[in-house]
RNA sequence: GCGCUCGUGGCUCAAUGGAUAGAGCACCGGCCUUCUAAGCCGUAGGUUGCAGGUUCGAGUCCUGCCGGGCGCACCA
């Protein structure tokens, strides 16, 4: 319905220009100017469904004041009866746009024709996007913020594919570094223990129960080969960390193996599937980080410097190593408040390097555009990865950067304690067995990633209208039950007259309908997956409120046959914008 | 100290720079025994943290404060 009033303003505006109503050097400017207008939804109900600014933003390039500039944009306006479409002036120099019931009516048919396809549009044909996300490190089952980032991840994915954007989802698998040897010697230290071995714990390692599930799934696999290659953990190292060996690399894997099945799974049970497995191993082992680095470093992007220590901050007295010389990235070039180092003391490269060598691996592969989706403790990265990008690519903004903030669990309006240390830490899949795929997925999608997130177990798992996912899912099946019920009354399906909807009540949701598109779009644009479902939870309010107050199975066989097909336009809809959730529309309840 | 982020009715949150800032809970008032579920309809509730600025027009953009969250060394 948009582009029809963008249509309509745009073939004005070349009308005016033509005509010569402007001369022809300011026509052009005109036209050119005239990308800035905006078509947009009056919030106020009178003031028709759609407005236009155009008058107000050209007026002073026309030399002309904005109503009478609206006056001439009116003239030019190519409706007429038959468009079904009305214009007015409105306020300061607004173009105000009133569609007529019947012209409203036909989108009941539209859409009953485009079925699962409207909503989709084609505005991001030609983009190839990467969207990468969950990313969770491989040293443990995932908890419930990766889950939020999960289901946002992916229902961005939907959007952006909605829109016709080509859409390629990542994992980008930690799977090197520190806390990889942690997760193999937290694998020994059980696995000696389930032995009866005499052991130690280590300064660093993961408490959780999964770690001893690992150890004994290796003693089934390999029985007691390993216990040679540990005999360090019988120690104490709190002091001297310098007896710990590196774990061997069969046992990380092992336990790398086993982390991310759970993962998958966890995932699976969410229907999120990814187009790829991204290794860092396999970064380091093919010479990512070397040949980024050196890309860097051709283009002058890398010296070696002191960094000042933060200020403000109490360092603690056994991290004191400050002055030393290290090889850094000058990302203050581009913003960023510090330079930030590249390589360890020991010539190592820093998680930084691998990670700005990872997203160089990206921008290579042509992708146009990249979206990560981190929680928000990382928000700190977000301009130096984009420092790197640029130096390296000379493109900006190419990655978006999308973060989500933390889940607060609750139940019975009580806190849900989230502590790795108490052992009361909440894995995503206790959450997914307590209340459903669904019910995680539309939850998470409640708020703006941006913001905290409360999630009420019991609410999200009981059966009543306060539960959003129950409201929206329910509006979906009832569409059905009508169905069931015109069978089970043995009444004719007819095509029914449209023209008898003219309630209020029908107009408005017929309104709401129009209006998916657009949202599906705002959503994709600006990374905001919550934006459908809040238009969802009004469609499913319009939705119950129509189905309560009118008679849907009328005895007239032409209202109800048009009652009937506006519903079932709406069922489209609710089904179309849960798809893009990830979340089902079920046919009965 | 610095960076990111958030600040909107009593509560939880919406609002591509547009006209009179919207929902849902809760509260209050009314209706209801009807296609699937104790539901439905309505009233009231606001100086958008504070102060400036840009603009024809600011919850939205800029600057400075105040307050919450997250983060800040060769940890990932």
């Amino acid at each position: 319905m948009r582009e029809i009033v963008i249509g309509l303003v745009a073939r004005s505006l070349e009308r005016l220009a033509t005509e010569g109503v402007l001369s022809g050097e300011l026509a052009a400017a005109f036209l050119e100017r005239g990308a800035e207008f905006k078509v947009e939804r009056p919030r106020e109900k009178s003031h028709g469904d759609f407005s236009t600014n155009a008058a107000l933003v050209l007026s002073r390039l026309a030399g002309m004041k904005p109503r009478e500039l609206a006056q001439r944009l009116l003239a030019a306006m190519p409706t007429d009866q038959a468009s079904g479409v009305r214009c007015e002036i409105a306020g300061p120099g607004f173009i105000n746009f009133h569609f007529s019931a019947e012209r409203l009516r036909t989108l009941i048919p539209e859409i009953a024709s485009r079925g699962r396809a409207y909503g989709r549009s084609r505005s991001g044909v030609g983009q190839r996007v990467l969207v990468e996300f969950v990313s969770a490190n491989p040293t443990g089952p995932m908890h419930v913020g990766h889950g939020r980032g999960a289901v946002t991840g992916d229902a961005i994915a939907r959007l952006l594919s909605a829109i016709g954007c080509e859409v390629e989802r990542e994992y980008y698998i930690n799977d090197a570094g520190a806390q990889i040897d942690v997760l193999g010697r937290s694998v020994l230290y059980r696995y000696r223990e389930c032995l009866g071995r005499e052991v130690v714990a280590p300064p660093d390692y993961y408490p959780g129960e999964y770690v001893t599930e690992i150890a004994r799934a290796l003693i089934d696999r390999d029985g007691e080969r390993w216990l040679e290659r540990c005999d360090y953990l019988a120690r104490d190292h709190a002091e001297d960390k310098s007896g710990l060996e590196r774990p061997p690399v069969e046992v990380v894997d092992f336990a790398i193996t086993w982390v991310m099945r759970e993962i998958r799974a966890d995932l699976e049970s969410m229907r999120i599937h990814f187009d790829h497995w991204f290794s860092e191993r396999t970064l380091h082992a093919e010479g990512g980080i070397d040949r980024a680095l050196a890309h860097l470093s051709a283009h002058d992007w890398i010296h070696e410097g002191v960094l000042e220590p933060p200020k403000g901050r109490e360092v603690a007295a056994s991290e004191e190593s400050d002055n030393r010389v290290q090889v850094l990235f000058r990302s203050t070039r581009l913003g960023d408040d510090s330079d930030r180092p590249l390589l360890k003391a020991d010539g190592t490269p820093t998680y930084f390097a691998a990670d700005i060598a990872y997203h160089f691996h990206k921008a290579q592969r042509g992708y146009t555009r990249l979206v990560d989706v981190w929680g928000a403790d990382h928000g700190g990265y977000v301009k130096r990865v984009q420092a790197a990008l640029e130096a390296m690519t000379g493109q900006k903004d190419l990655l978006d950067v999308v973060l989500t903030q933390m889940v607060n669990l609750t139940q019975g309006g009580k806190q849900v304690r989230m502590s790795k240390r108490a052992g009361t830490f909440v894995t995503l899949r206790e959450v997914l067995d307590e209340t459903g795929s669904d019910a995680v997925r539309f939850w998470f999608l409640t708020r703006s990633s941006g913001a905290g997130l409360d999630f009420d177990l019991d609410l999200a798992k009981s059966r009543s209208n306060d539960n959003p996912v129950f409201y929206v899912q329910y509006a979906h099946a009832r569409v059905y039950s009508l169905h069931a019920k015109l069978k089970e009354r043995e009444l004719p399906e007819v095509e029914g007259d449209l023209s008898r909807l003219t309630a209020d009540e029908e107009m408005n949701l017929i309104r709401l309908l129009g209006l998916f598109p657009e949202t599906v779009e705002g959503a994709a644009l600006s990374r905001e997956p919550h934006r459908v479902t809040y238009y969802l939870s009004d469609l499913a309010a319009a939705f119950h409120g129509y189905y309560n107050n009118y008679r849907i199975l009328d005895e007239d066989p032409d209202l109800r046959g048009a009652r009937l097909a506006l519903v079932r336009a709406a069922g489209q809809v609710i089904a179309n914008g849960l798809d893009l959730l990830g979340v089902s529309a079920p046919e009965s309840m």
